[in-house]
RNA sequence: GGGCGGUUAGCUCAGCUGGUUAGAGCGCCUGUUUUACACACAGGAGGUCACAGGUUCGAUCCCUGUACUGCCCACCA
């Protein structure tokens, strides 16, 4: 043999090369592909397109594991199959990480030009793209990079537009000054699903606050405030309690529940305002819950959600005291130009100066912070765009709740429906650069004041400006100049367009005829509102069709304690190129794809190791996995080499048939066994199981069982077919190893009798998926039985063995009563002796009980062991007993339920399954109590 | 305040719409250079399936409640 495989599995000299060779063969694409199944219908997933803010994390891994293995499966299984790859432009976040480099080399975004700034940004998305790219070619995922996108590629970006103005034009997308979430230090609105709080709150005070009352003895301060005789001379108060006390400067009420009776006879009072002197109302609301705090809350109309809706309810001054950066402005009187948390010590130290500070206690504060900057966010008067999303919505919801859409696991569609059900219109203007400018073009400096200016649109929503310069030219004549809209879309709004805009749309292409709608959507559960709603809902909108079929949910990765990994605890988030560095992709993959279940979260054991390196015991477990499956590849391989090939002759090749060997029947029995269950589990999602399953067959029935039976009676042909079987099954979860193993085999078998008819496809990628009609043999059950038997025999030898300490290399005699199974033992002595190392075996339907043995009673079958001088006839004694105690108790179990109403009401397959387990028990019973009498 | 998970061996987790003696990997204990593999082989120990009720011939699985734990959503300042 001239390719002598390595003794162990090396990765790094299989996976670039193997990478390189699929992809430049064509075998990612559709069109590459050369075994399709007239049956199955094409599948198609756009890859979730991670954001070029940098480098992939274990997500990323699971996302590329998760769906590379649905990708080859269905390729495999003869399905038109395309996986579009691509990335995502991530407007605020791309910007953030851009604008922290240019700090670092002390370069602020504000002294650039906007276009200088998007330079940058496109310089660092070149950057980010080559290392994603590498990630993820690592990762081995089998995607179509000829139909690879962006986000901001010209092609999408005019999808984004197109989208836009059909919303605008439907009416479902308008301007609107309202209060929204405001970020003060990336300085833009955010959207309600970008704005996180702490479950718990974070630590801070409750302030309690009084403001004087105007009475008829007292009409307001006479002293300055700061001197500590403001509020001198008040004589009735209100308390308020606040977590916020710099919002006071903003204050136009103060508000009880109106059926308060503590409050009651003040409502329509005058308080006046800390600091500022301002005379405001008490109302009364239904909003105040009277048993917090102190029942009596300020009421800040531009600064608090709640205060905004009671502000526009009574009619109350909207005062804004809080610029942009969050810093106090000339509203805020003697505290202007302070920033917020400043503002909020001196103010807390005035109160208190003056008297006014009731008390403080401490309180969990639930505070909004901004999903990227970490920056407390503030609600905020602002001009933004917003979608309208009620009828979107409500479509969304249908498209699961009517089944055109199915949530994998289903628990998520209550998330699914709690959120499309009361959901909001959609802010989707932000403040930055970096992203897609809205297209649309004002007409400078209108004003409503010019006569007949309002006949003409002052606004024009249009793909491109030269369409909006022509009609605005129409509108306002030649010299018109337009200036379009600064801001841009939400991140989200483009990666809404995905599963089409990938695909050519708004264009009629061909790619969105054959593959639109696409068929899986795989993400993480942490973006089903952020994406998932959003790609259904616009693409619904705007294609009139689900965008999906089938919404599948993987969990999350978490730290080995259970931790999220955050990007604020850097030491422990996990490269995946480390770990594939250390065990290989297959491995980083099995792991992933094994280690849990649809939606449920994935703690990742990892530690660092002294040499910095990660390790992962799990991780090594299915390295292990890899090297046996080479390992035992290499032991076929070995044995189809001309030098050591068995004459076909000599060899059991009659598969199926009833004399063939019973080792080999089992395998084909196995074998079609595990077929059908993976595809049933396949096809049902459980991955994890699946995966599991191939394991155990490739390990324990394959390499322990059959393997070694091999060695003494070779069917080599047999070997190959099982082999390569194996071999395609596990492919979607360990491409690497199996394809250059599958390609080892191919090519030893080149030309022999070996042949498999799965060897005609040029790689295991294209390769079909085993069926249970390959593997025509059917289940044997009585190879099963037999099989069971024979190694329940050999197993109790060897546990005597072990039992005794009896030497490895020494040969022991057994004597077998096998009743109905002794023939078929007869034929498998060899397994028996060999496998057990006997020597001198006797196999007998009865037979007497030989003295000083050891024995097992295995049901139908009796083993002894004559182990004259070693057996310790007390102890076997007393291990007789204790397994007779325990199958008596079997059998008392077993007859009463027997008894029972079970007999009567349960299934007839149930009864028979019990009445042959008491049987065997029995029996057991019998063979102990003879051996112990 | 609503909602959704989880609780199974020392650890990490499976357990497929209720049915043998509840499984795996790792770890642990005993052995082994058995001619593919020590990244291995053989044998073994280890579980009141969180708790309490209920339904059922039968419950790890279904129902109710409790405890602990994680997460999502929501305008109690």
């Amino acid at each position: 043999m001239n390719m002598e495989l390595p003794k162990a599995y090396s990765p790094k000299d299989v996976e670039d090369r193997l990478y390189d060779w699929w992809d430049k063969n064509g075998y990612f694409t559709p069109e590459g592909q050369t075994f399709l199944d007239p049956n199955e219908k094409p599948f198609v997933i756009t890859i979730p397109p991670p954001n070029v803010t940098g480098t992939l994390h274990m997500g990323h891994a699971l996302t590329s594991a998760v769906e590379d293995l649905m990708t080859r499966y269905h390729r495999m299984k003869g399905a038109r199959t395309l996986w579009v790859p691509g990335t995502d432009h991530a407007g605020i976040a791309t910007q953030s990480v851009v604008e922290k480099k240019l700090a670092k080399e002390g370069k602020n975004r504000r002294d650039m030009s906007r276009s200088d700034f998007l330079e940058e940004v496109w310089d660092w998305k070149e950057y980010s793209h080559q290392i994603i790219t590498k990630q993820q070619k690592a990762l081995g995922i089998s995607v179509d990079w000829n139909r690879e996108a962006f986000t901001m590629d010209d092609k999408l970006s005019h999808a984004v537009r197109t989208a836009f103005k059909m919303l605008y034009d439907k009416g479902l997308i308008y301007r609107d000054t309202r209060m929204i979430n405001w970020d003060p230090v990336q300085l833009t609105g955010v959207s309600d699903l970008e704005v996180e709080t702490e479950e718990e709150g974070e630590p801070g005070k409750l302030w309690f606050v009084r403001y004087p009352l105007q009475t008829n003895r007292w009409e307001g301060p006479k002293h300055v405030w700061g001197s500590g005789q403001w509020a001198e001379g008040a004589t009735q108060w209100i308390t308020v309690a606040t977590t916020r006390p710099e919002t006071i400067l903003g204050d136009s009420a103060v508000m009880v529940n109106p059926d308060d009776d503590r409050y009651r006879d003040i409502i329509g009072c005058r308080a006046i305002l800390p600091a500022l002197g301002r005379w405001v109302p008490v109302i009364s609301d239904a909003a105040v819950e009277s048993g917090f705090g102190s029942g009596a809350v300020k009421v800040t109309p531009a600064h608090d959600f709640t205060d905004y809706d009671v502000g526009k309810r009574h009619h109350l001054a909207c005062i804004e005291v809080m610029d942009q950066h969050a810093r106090m402005t000339a509203e805020a009187g003697p505290y202007e130009g302070l920033d917020r948390f400043e503002c909020r010590t001196r103010m807390v130290a005035d109160l208190e100066k003056e008297g006014l500070l009731v008390k403080v206690e401490d309180y969990m504060v639930r505070l909004g912070r901004g999903q990227r900057s970490g920056a407390v966010i503030e609600p905020r008067i602002s001009l933004q765009w917003f979608c309208n999303m009620q009828g979107m919505g409500a479509a969304a919801a249908a498209s699961v709740r009517e089944g055109r859409i199915r949530i994998v696991p289903e628990r998520f569609d209550k998330i699914w429906f709690g959120w499309l059900d009361n959901i909001r219109d959609w802010n989707i203007s932000r403040q930055l650069w970096w992203g897609h400018q809205i297209p649309v073009w004002y007409v400078q400096e209108p004003d409503s004041r010019i006569p007949g200016s309002e006949q003409a649109p002052k606004q024009y929503c249009e793909l491109t400006e030269a369409e909006a310069y022509a009609k605005a030219i129409k509108d306002w004549g030649a010299d018109v100049v337009l200036k379009q809209d600064p801001d841009v879309l939400d991140t989200w709004f483009s990666s809404g367009l995905w599963p089409f805009s990938t695909l050519g749309w708004p264009n009629d292409t061909a790619d969105m005829r054959a593959f639109y709608p696409t068929t899986h959507l795989e993400t993480g559960y942490d973006i089903i509102f952020f994406w998932v709603a959003r790609m259904v809902m616009l693409g619904l909108e705007l294609t009139g069709k689900e965008p999906f079929d089938t919404v599948y949910l993987h969990g999350l990765i978490r730290t080995a304690d259970g931790k999220k990994m955050s990007k604020s605890r850097p030491d422990k988030i996990i490269d995946p190129l480390e770990l594939i560095d250390t065990y290989g992709t297959d491995a980083v993959r099995f792991f992933l794809v094994t280690a849990g279940t649809p939606g449920n979260d994935i703690k990742i054991d990892a530690k660092k190791a002294a040499d910095g390196k990660w390790q992962s015991e799990r991780i090594e477990g299915a390295r292990n996995f890899a090297n046996k499956l080479w390992n035992v590849t290499r032991f076929v391989l070995g044995k189809l080499s001309p030098e050591s090939r068995v004459p076909i002759a000599s060899q059991n090749t009659r598969l199926g048939t009833p004399d063939s060997g019973l080792a080999d029947r089992w395998i084909a029995a196995r074998s079609a066994q595990v077929v059908a269950d993976v595809r049933r589990l396949m096809n049902d999602y459980q991955y994890g199981e699946a995966g599991k399953i191939i394991y155990d067959f490739i390990w324990n029935d394959f390499c322990d069982w059959y393997v070694e039976l091999s060695k003494l009676s070779l069917n080599a042909p047999l070997l190959v077919r099982t082999l390569d079987t194996a071999l395609r099954l596990l492919h979607p979860f360990m491409p690497y190893v199996t394809e250059e193993l599958w390609q080892k085999l191919k090519e030893v078998a080149a030309g022999s009798e070996f042949q498999v008819s799965s060897f005609k496809s040029a790689a295991l990628i294209l390769a079909p998926f085993p069926s249970t009609e390959d593997s025509a043999l059917g289940t044997r059950q009585s190879a099963l039985d037999d099989m069971a038997a024979l190694q329940d025999v050999i197993r109790a030898i060897r546990n005597a063995r072990s039992e005794y300490k009896v030497e490895p290399n020494k040969r022991v005699a057994a004597l077998v009563q096998a009743g109905a199974r002794a023939a078929m033992l007869n034929d498998n002595r060899a397994a028996i002796e060999s496998l057990a190392r006997v020597d001198g075996l006797t196999i007998a339907e009865t037979l007497p009980a030989p003295p000083q043995a050891m024995t097992y009673a295995l049901g139908e079958v009796t083993v002894y062991l004559p182990m004259a001088g070693l057996v310790d006839l007390e102890a076997e004694k007393k291990r007789l007993a204790d397994e007779l105690a325990a199958i008596e108790g079997q059998i008392v179990k077993s007859e009463a339920l027997l008894a029972s109403d079970f007999a009567k009401r349960a299934p007839a397959q149930v009864i028979e399954k019990e009445k042959a387990k008491l049987a065997e028990a029995k029996a057991k019973r019998d063979q102990l109590k003879e051996r112990l009498a």
